[in-house]
DNA sequence: ATCATAAATAACAACGTTGTTAATTTGATT
DNA sequence: AATCAAATTAACAACGTTGTTATTTATGAT
């Protein structure tokens, strides 16, 4: 492994001087920087970073906790946050351990921060952290914890799309996300929409909200294909994500159903990817981009000012696309 | 953070002979030894990794290569293998990175050795990378890489479920596993599955291999919805893996049939939760507990002796359950 | 040419560990 | 009680980097 005293002694110089021209310092001659810089590159050098870390007192590494690593929807933030981040210089640690034992690991590492994304799991067990010096920050588990947080107004993302659809004219509209969890990330959204539902003097019909089991592709399917043999049939559906908007679209398919001629759809989370899963998508919350600028954005305060607590709500967008229009009287 | 020689102060000895004693070494006294232990307990003293990393030049890190995390397949077999290393006292970076990305961090990060687990993308990048100090391990890409390589022998799992069937009577058999992907890992089942078939002198039906989009619950319950409308019937089939095999098993319980009475079953992936999936699994496959452990000695032995070139192929095992049985004749 | 000053570079200490070498203490042997 | 070896502990150097301080070199005014 090449280090800055190999780069020195080839340039001739001193290797703090190599340190200075490698950190772009102005107390280096330009020429001389230039020299040293090309000898590093042609060397192949790379700091280590273990070295960087023990001086700095930084690892330079932010920890994630995922402990549901099954669900896919949130492997998009994930991506994200992890290219936003490396470009500001930080490498991702990813665990699939349990909240504590992921933490603990993150502790010895020395991680400079910590990010949680909530879950029934990591929620329950929030309150068994002892306090610690690295800050944390959780995404979707906002009330739920004593620690800085990012959340998305759920709630109102389902609101927008009650009241799309009623300002389109439909009365008779279902809901298709999962109900019977202890998932608050999930209640929230039904109880919104139940709530507008009345609100706005809509039928509220018994089975309007769908039952099923989870959050994929099948779950959406079956539930659509209850939903459309109930009669009257809704002339409208909110989907509580993305798996199961795919799964809902395939069964108003094979049902002989056109979106959004006979059925119009609004689906929850807002996503580059909805505009191309065959019917291009009206949807209902913040955008991705939106949600991890945030989230970066946050951990690196919360760097710098580990003691500070954040808190940001943000606020849902309503995005009008091919899947939703007015209500057919025929 | 508390330090050796915050423990030294507090011990009343030199910091390394508290550095010693927490490494267990024979040079220092079992009753000073004692003392220094729960005092650093007392303290929560956590080692410095970096310091440590610095010195051994070693990171104690093990960067694991996950281009496609939405598979979550692989999840289980990730789980365990981070928590075999964590006993090792190794911690595991997950990278959701593409291949060379995801290296080249890893290289700053001075990570002991690699792990990358074989796909469609991956393998098609492996020759584009160049050599590097590190020692790389794959996983289900035996043939594609020049690396070291622990794999398991797919087509010999499916030849195994084929005369398992074979022998229960059956001669009739379906295949439903994707079949127009380019995954190598996919089609050498399928080259196997209709081998062994002309092999044994059984009956090849052009539509024995099921269309098919993808790995998924919805996938395998699509295909087998179509299998169930054949006619005739197969009497048997073989699932590519235990997400389908769900599908599968759905299908068949709406379609009001029962396994193995009425169609046999034997699936790919010989997995625990295998036994527990409505109907008590026969499987075909090497048991998860058996690859993570040849991957996690693989690992180790490569970082022992980095030149070294291993390769390991697993044999796979039929595990008979409740889903099969004789053909009946009625 | 001489000196003050600024610019550029070199030297050094520190970060928290580990492994090696030096110093001290202990205990047995005479 | 003195000696020596063994056991125990302390001191030191090193790992590769950064930030601070000291030294050298160049620049300009007198």
């Amino acid at each position: 492994m090449v280090t800055i005293k190999d780069i020195a002694d080839r340039a001739g110089v001193s290797f703090s001087t190599v340190s200075k021209a490698l950190r772009d310092s102005p107390l280096v001659q330009n020429k001389t920087k230039q020299h040293i810089l090309s000898i590093a590159k042609e060397m192949g050098y790379q700091p280590n970073l273990a070295a960087r870390s023990l001086v700095s007192r930084k690892s330079g590494a932010i920890g994630v906790v995922w402990p549901s690593i099954e669900r896919a929807a949130l492997s998009s933030l994930i991506t994200k946050i992890n290219e936003q981040l490396e470009k500001k210089g930080y490498i991702t640690l990813l665990s699939i351990s349990h909240l504590e034992s992921a933490i603990e690991i993150f502790r010895r590492y020395q991680v400079d921060a910590i990010l949680v994304f909530g879950d029934r799991d990591s929620i329950s067990s929030f309150s068994s952290i002892s306090p610690l010096q690295i800050p944390i920050l959780t995404y979707g588990a906002a009330g739920y914890t004593p620690f800085s947080t990012v959340d998305v107004n759920r709630g109102q993302a389902v609101r927008l799309a009650v009241r799309h659809l009623a300002r389109l004219g439909h009365k008779d509209i279902a809901y298709i996300g999962e109900p019977q969890t202890q998932d608050p990330l999930q209640t929230v959204k039904i109880e919104a929409f139940r709530d507008e539902i009345v609100q706005l003097g809509l039928q509220a019909r018994d089975n309007a909200v769908l039952q099923m089991n989870g959050l994929e592709f099948h779950d959406g399917y079956l539930a659509a294909r209850a939903m459309l043999e109930q009669t009257p049939r809704p002339t409208a559906v909110i989907s509580g994500g993305i798996d199961l908007t795919r799964g809902i679209l395939r069964a108003i398919g094979e049902h002989g159903l056109s979106v959004p001629h006979d059925v119009s759809v609004v689906s929850y989370d807002n996503l580059p990817q909805m505009e191309d899963i065959g019917v291009p998508m009206t949807v209902v919350g913040v955008a991705i981009a939106t949600i991890t600028a945030h989230i970066t954005t946050a951990i690196l305060e919360l760097i710098d000012q580990p003691e500070s607590l954040k808190t940001v709500y943000l606020e849902p967008e309503l995005v009008v696309r091919a899947s939703t229009s007015h209500l057919n009287n025929d």
